[in-house]
This record gives C-alpha cells, structure tokens and sequence, in this order.
DNA sequence: AATGAATGAGCATTCATTCAT
DNA sequence: TATGAATGAATGCTCATTCAT
C-alpha cells in the first residue's frame, strides 16, 4: 500500500536552538532571493536540517516571516524602551530614537532588507504589520513628541501622530536607500542628517 | 516608455488600446490580489481578452508591472516638470511637488497600492525602479532644494541629495499610511502638514 | 521574479476526445495500483498527454474516479433497461439482468477492478455511491421481485428489497472473487450458478 | 497470529496489553478516517502512548491493519467452528454461521467499517484477505453444503463451492448496507431474511 | 520498553507561456 | 491580430518511519 522510507541519516548535528536556527537562515535566505522565490528547502538546507523539521517549529514559510518581524520588533521595542527612559529632554530622546533605528538596521543588512523590501511585498501583510508592534513603535515617538509640545519645546500646530509619521517615513527612507544602494556607507550617521532638519522643524523658536 | 498602439479599429473587438486595457487591467488586479497573487488569466479576463493576447503586448508578468511604473512615472514627471516650470519659489517649488504627489496618488488608489505596495516585494525590482525614473524625480527636488541654498532661502549645511530624500521618505510614509487605512480620508491636505514640518526644518532662520 | 518556462513540446498528438482518454488510462492505472498509490502522473503519461492537460478535463484527481463510475453506471442502466424491456416473465428478467451484470463486468476486467476494489475503499465514496446511481440499480431488481410477486410467480414473505440486496450481494460476490482469482475463467457463466440458487428460492413452489 | 504479550505491568503506564490496545484504537481510526486518511500518529494518540511505541509492536501501518483482520478472523473462526460442532443439521448450521457472522459484526460497527469498508480498498490486501481466513472461513460453509449435499437433504446440481459464495456474498451485502445506512437497524435479524431464501434454494424439494 | 524529535521522499495542483489555427 | 487549448516545471507540506536517549 502506501510505502514510505527514509534513507539512513548519518550525522545528526546538534543546533541547541532549532527555531532561532531557521529564524537567522530564513532572514538570510529572503534577504537573498526575496520571500517569494526562496524554498523552504533553501531555509532547511542552510540551517543544516531536514526540511520537515521546519514544519515543527513553524506552521508555514508564511509564519517563518511573521516571526522574523515579531522578534525583531519586540527586542528594538524593549532596547528602544530602555534607552529612552533615562532620556529626559524629548529633542534628546527623539535623537536617540533615530540613532537605534538606523544603527540596528545598519548593524544587519539581511535583517533590514527583509524590513525593507519582503515585509511591504503584499497588502495583507503590511496591514498586520501596520496593526502589531510597528503601531507600538509609532507611539512611542508620538507620545514623545505630544510630550515635548506640552513642555512647551515642540511647535503644538503640528499633530503629533503627523509628525511622527514624517519622521519614520525619512528615517524609513534612509534605510531603504541603504539596502539598495550598491555603495557600502554605514547608515546610523544619518540619523544626524535626519535629525537637523526634523528637530529645527519641530521646535518653537 | 514603449507606446505601440493597436491598430486605429480592431475587426472584432471595440478596444481601442489594448496596450493600455491590460495595464489598467493589471493595475486593478495586482492592486487587489497582490502580484503574485495575480494570475495573467486575471488580467486577460478582467480586460476581456484572451489569455495569448496579453502576450502580443507584453513579453512577460513582470514587464506589466514595469509598464504600469514606467508609464505612471513618466507622466507623473511630465507633469511635475510642468507645474512647477512656472514657479520661481523654491519652497513654493517644494509645496507643489508635495501636493501633486499626493494628490496624484491619491486620485487613484489602486495605482497608489502597486507603487507602494506591489512595487515594494522585489529587491531587483526596488533597484530598477531606483535608476529609472524615480531617481529622476528624486532629482526634481534635489535641484531644487540645491537652488534654494544657493539663492539664500535654505540653510547650505544640509546635503540637497539627503533632504530630498526626506521629503521624499515622509511623503511616501503619507501614502502608504493612507493605502493601508481602512478609514478614507483625502491624502492631498496631507501635503501641507509635511511641508509645515519639512520647510520649517530647511529655511534659513 | 517568477521565473517559468515550458519546453519546447514537439510532436502535438492528436487526441480526439482527450476526457474519453484520460478516463481510459485512469481506469487502467487505477486498477493496477490502486487509487491512492497511482499519480496524476502515470494517468497523464499514459494517456499521453501533459500532467496539467488533465485538470482542463477533471477538477481532481477524486472527480476522475467518480466519472468513472458515473459514465460506467449510466451506461450500464440504459443497456439494463433497454435489454429487460422486452422481456416479460420476471424470472426471465433476473436472469437477464443477472447475465447482463456479469457479461458486463467480466469484459472489461480493469473496470471491474476499479468497481469491485477501488470503488470500496472510502466511506465517503461508498454513501456517494449507493446514493447515486447504484441504488436506481438496485431498485430495477427490485422492482422486478415486486411484480413477480404481485403476479404471484415469487413467494411474497420476502420484502423485495431484501430479496434484490441478496442476488445483488452474490452476483458481487461472484464479480469479486474472479477479479481476485489468479485463474483466467469465464465470469459470465456464474450468473447461471446464482440464479439457480436464487429463482428457486425464490418462486412460489 | 502473533500474539506477543506487553510485560503483565508496565511500569509507568497501566496499560496491561498495549498491542490489543493499539489494535482497537486503529480499528476506531480507520473506521472514522479511512486507512489511508488516518495517521499512525492518530492512533498513538487514541491509544495513549507515543507514535514511535507503535512500531515496537507492529512493523507498519499495514500490518496493523492485516492484524486487525487476522485477530477478528481467528477469533470469529474459533467461535463459529464451537458453535456449529453441536449442530447436527446442516440446513441449522449455515443459519447459526449467518447469525454468527452478521450479529458478530452488528455488534461492533467501528469493526464491520473496517471489514467492509477499508479492506477492501487494495487489490493487493484483498489477495492475501482471500488467501488468508477468508477462505478458511469461506471452507466452513462450503463443507457444510457438501455435507448436506451428501445426506441428501441440499441438491447436488450446485457446486457447492458456488453455493457458498453465494452466501456469503448475501451476507456480506447485508453488512455492507448497513455499515453505510444512516439508519440504525439491528444487523442481526437480516440473516434469518437471507436464509429464508438461500435455504429454499438449496435444499431438495 | 518507551519516547518523540528528526527525517526526507513523495505528489497533487497551479499557472506563465507557447503556438497551431 | 487574436485565440485558448496544451504544456510541464515548480514547490509547500505531510507523515510513515527511525533512532538517540
């Protein structure tokens, strides 16, 4: 009847944490073939697995992807949260934000090409996107700058939602101009750039 | 941009341009279903052609999708080019660009979610689509960003190309925001609060 | 992106009725490996044609069983009736029909392995089975008992669908165990066999 | 039919005889699923005990499903031969072996499925079921004819190996029909319906 | 004996593209 | 030009089986 075998497997190596495994291949291989042109097998392969094995730590390649963005979006927001309470002047904090920013993506091209380029490759996605802790890290530079307004440093004829969404759109753009570009600069000196002209907009006087 | 055009009257059917058909076709398609997602036979059908007949006008998928960006782009540049040649203002330059740039985008909202969705999902397209014309649009701002330091209006210690990119980055923000809303506000008025931000932020004193 | 290409496919052979084809070779695949080890694959070679040629035919691979059954079935009822038709003596018209089940089956042993093997091997197969056209089968048998009893040639202490169940059960019989046999005998003579046991139990004295 | 017997106590679980237990809880999956639908892993899991322990008893899902039969064959077997030894009469012999056989299956239709149903659906298990206990079973009743046969008392003008197909046969389309009947009807009563007509056309005069 | 993580072969189905008409 | 039937390469996922512990 049904006559399934599987061939003698020689070695079994020892990766002590699977699911991180296949999480750092995965980023790799999206990074270079994009989301929808990488096989499964590609992740297995470079993790050093069978390819069924990634079924017992992921439901589908589709969740492989959602994972490497929760991850990575839960760690910048708690090191993003930790770097900034210490932080009193929100001009100072601002700054600090868009430094993290651009030096955690800087720090790992694959990572920020999957940010870039993979995760805005279908509207379903971005939705979900917009709807977890992307919106989280928003608010945090939203309320930022309410907070600055309300001391009275920051120009209060500006919504602070606005605001906020101009400039994650021009550090955003930055980092997207980064994973493209041929040239190899670091990208976290930007965040100064970025900052001179976004801060001088936002403050009164 | 390639501009064969079907013959003045089709025996048959009352298609005036096929060529043009299948991209609006497409856009509609690839707006809603995504890209990949999209299947050829969707385009064909919604276009009310045969599947083959996609092929006389196209050699692939992929190069729909490259039309839809080259023929929008064009236009788009055409215009810009147009609107702002009467305009010696170069923060008055700047606020036209913004404006039309939303406002063209948020005419028509599935072509809005192929630029800023679909056109997303490929690194190798994200890098053709930066030596093409967008960094030619990239370029209308950035030479008119560098006019204005030179005539005194904008501070000279910014870099044109970097504050091009800025702007460029919080108006794409802009959009993409107003894509994945479910709400649906006009995204034009946006054009004023960025440029609030963004001009401030550039001007001399 | 997507990246697909077709061979170049030489010789287009001419396949009149490619249904009627597909439907030939998947009884003959079937009835040497079983439903569930035989592929789409062997179907589509060995009715010489490509894999995806035959889901312009079938929606699946569990549509090309049920037809089948049903073109078998149909066929099967119409030469049923159209043969007792003219017969009137309702022991006659069992025997007949008896002849007719066994004639039919025992010449086209590929098909009667697919009815007497594959056809069993699903619950759900099997109610969709007695559901359709097997029980307007069975319910020609009998119909046939009732008017024998109602003309009192048949003893009427039996409920005839009991009665039909039986001669359908070990005509079955007789169908099953010559597909099973390794001996090549004739399996049409058995009808003569069953309907000795069944019509004398069957007539009143 | 092996019988190997777990240790009389386990020493973490209670489960006295794991082999019977896995046996019953695949009768119970394959009855509900199909064979070919139901996991290895599912029975594990109905039978309390991990998919690999599964193998320390049985070689493959096949052979579990071979022992299913084996194991209700034997025993059906060993109870028949005890019940008909103290019947003299053939004519009573056959109608207690169609008790036997239809309320034996009538009282557990999770089995009945199994036998009907699944058992059925490889041509290559149907071989070995026909060389297996089915013709030993299929025996019983043939002697038992030919018996009868030689005391007079059944017509010698049928060959009593067809005879007892026949019966058999009858039988089994009783089981069948009820095994796929939403209804729920006693099995059991439907012998003494099929021997009121096989019977009479067996016996002299 | 028992476990259950790991393996990897296997396959139905889709769909971009072609080409005879 | 236009058609649409035919092609066939490509792949995510399942699950029987193994084996180190």
């Amino acid at each position: 009847m049904m006559t399934r075998r599987s061939g003698a497997a020689g070695t079994r190596t020892i990766i002590p944490d699977k699911r991180a495994a296949i999480l750092r291949s995965a980023t790799k291989v999206f990074a270079s073939k994009g989301f929808f042109n990488s096989k499964v097998a590609d992740i297995a392969a470079d993790a050093g697995i069978a390819d069924g094995t990634v079924y017992l730590y992921f439901k589908s390649k589709d969740e492989i992807l959602h994972s490497i963005f929760d991850r990575a979006m839960a760690e910048f927001i708690t090191e993003g949260r930790r770097e900034i309470a210490e932080i009193a002047d929100p001009a100072q904090r601002l700054t600090r934000i868009a430094e993290l920013h651009l030096s955690r993506l800087g720090a790992d091209r694959d990572m920020a090409i999957v940010f870039q380029v993979e995760l805005r490759g279908s509207t379903k996605f971005m939705q979900e996107f917009s709807a977890a802790g992307f919106s989280e890290y928003l608010d945090i530079i939203r309320s930022t700058i309410a907070e600055g307004q309300k001391s009275g440093v920051f120009r209060d004829d500006l919504k602070p939602i606005v605001a906020s969404k101009i400039l994650y759109g021009a550090l955003d753009e930055m980092v997207t101009n980064w994973v493209l570009s041929v040239k190899d600069y670091p990208l976290a000196p930007m965040a100064d750039e970025v900052m001179k002209i976004f801060l001088r907009g936002l403050v009164t006087k």
